[in-house]
DNA sequence: GGTCATTAAATTGCGCACAATTTGATTGCG
DNA sequence: CGCAATCAAATTGTGCGCAATTTAATGACC
C-alpha cells in the first residue's frame, strides 16, 4: 500500500486546498493592510479591535471584552496596560466586585474614534469587492466561526 | 456636528461589521480546533503548514517556503530550528549558493505525513459544511488575499 | 580584479495568543 | 460563622509574526 504513487489523501493535504490556510493567509494579509492605517493612530491591530468594542460602549469588564474578542486575560491584560499607558483607556477595580477590572475610555480614547472612521473606508477600497459581497462574506465567516466553536471541546 | 447622536459612520465601526474581525475570529477559532489534532504529532499549527509545503516537495530554500506561506526568515528560522530539533527536517547550506539554506525531510518527517492524513478529515467534520461549499469558500478567500496583497505597498 | 549594490538568513526587540498557574475576591452550603 | 468551590485578573513561559538591523555571499559594473 505504500508503493502506490498517488493516493486520494495526498490531495487533501495540499496547502492550497486547506480552508484553514486560506483563512490564515487572508487574515494575515488584511491585518498587514491595516498596519499603515493604524500606525498614525498609535494602535496595533488587536488594540484597534479592543477600541472598536469600547467605542460601542465602555464601562465593561475585561472578561466581557474577552468574550467579545474571544481572547483571555493573558492576552488582554498586557494589551490594556499599553492602552492605558497610551492614555486611551482607564482600568479600575469594580467596587461592587473587587475581582473585576472595569474599562473606561478617556477623553482621548473617545476622541480617537473620529480619526478611526477613515480606516474602514480605506480598507473597503483595498479589498476590491462590492459592499453587498463584503457583507455576505462577513456573515459567512461569522457562521463558520460559530460552527467551529460549537464543535469545540471547551467553547464558551 | 458632534451633537448628532447617530452618524452613518458609527455603524461602519461596529465590530461585527468588520470583515477583518470576521476573518481574524474565524481563523483563530479554526486554529484552536487544530491544536488537539496536531499535539499528538508534536506540531504547532504554523509548523503543520510548513510540513504541508515540504510534503509537496522538499529540497526547497527557506525563502521559497516563505513565499508559499507569506512568512519571512524572522519567523521561519526559529520555527525550522524547532522542526530540526524534533528530527523532522534537515537544514543545510546550498553548496551552489552559500547564502541559501535548503530544507530536507528526514525519514521521520516523511513518515509523519501518513499520520497527518487524518487531520483534514477530522476538521472537515468540525466546520459543518459541504465539500463543495468548503472548496468555494477556500477559493473566495484566496482571491481576497490576492486582492489585498495586490493593493498593498510592498507586495511580492 | 576591486568595489558597490543586491540578496538570503539570522538576529534582536516588541506585541500578541494561549496554556498553566497564582492571587485574591465572592458564592454556596453546612 | 467557617470553609470549600468558583470566579476574575494577573503572571509565567513558549511560540509565533514582523520590523529593523546584521552578517555573509553573490552579481554587476567599471
Amino acid at each position: 500500500m505504500t508503493s502506490s504513487p498517488r493516493l486520494p489523501q495526498l490531495d487533501r493535504l495540499a496547502l492550497d486546498n486547506q480552508l484553514c490556510f486560506a483563512l490564515y493567509a487572508a487574515s494575515m494579509a488584511l491585518t498587514k493592510r491595516y498596519k499603515p492605517l493604524l500606525a498614525p493612530l498609535g494602535l496595533t491591530y488587536p488594540q484597534y479591535l479592543a477600541m472598536l468594542v469600547l467605542w460601542e460602549g465602555d464601562g465593561i469588564a475585561v472578561s466581557q471584552l474577552g468574550d467579545r474578542l474571544q481572547l483571555d486575560s493573558g492576552t488582554l491584560t498586557p494589551l490594556l496596560k499599553r492602552l492605558e499607558a497610551a492614555g486611551l483607556v482607564q482600568r479600575l477595580r469594580d467596587a461592587a466586585d473587587e475581582r473585576r477590572v472595569l474599562l473606561r475610555l478617556t477623553p482621548a480614547g473617545r476622541a480617537l474614534r473620529a480619526r478611526a472612521a477613515a480606516v474602514p473606508t480605506a480598507i473597503g477600497k483595498a479589498v476590491g469587492c462590492s459592499l453587498d459581497e463584503l457583507v455576505r462574506l462577513t456573515a459567512r465567516l461569522h457562521r463558520l466561526r460559530d460552527e467551529t466553536l460549537r464543535s469545540s471541546p471547551r467553547a464558551a
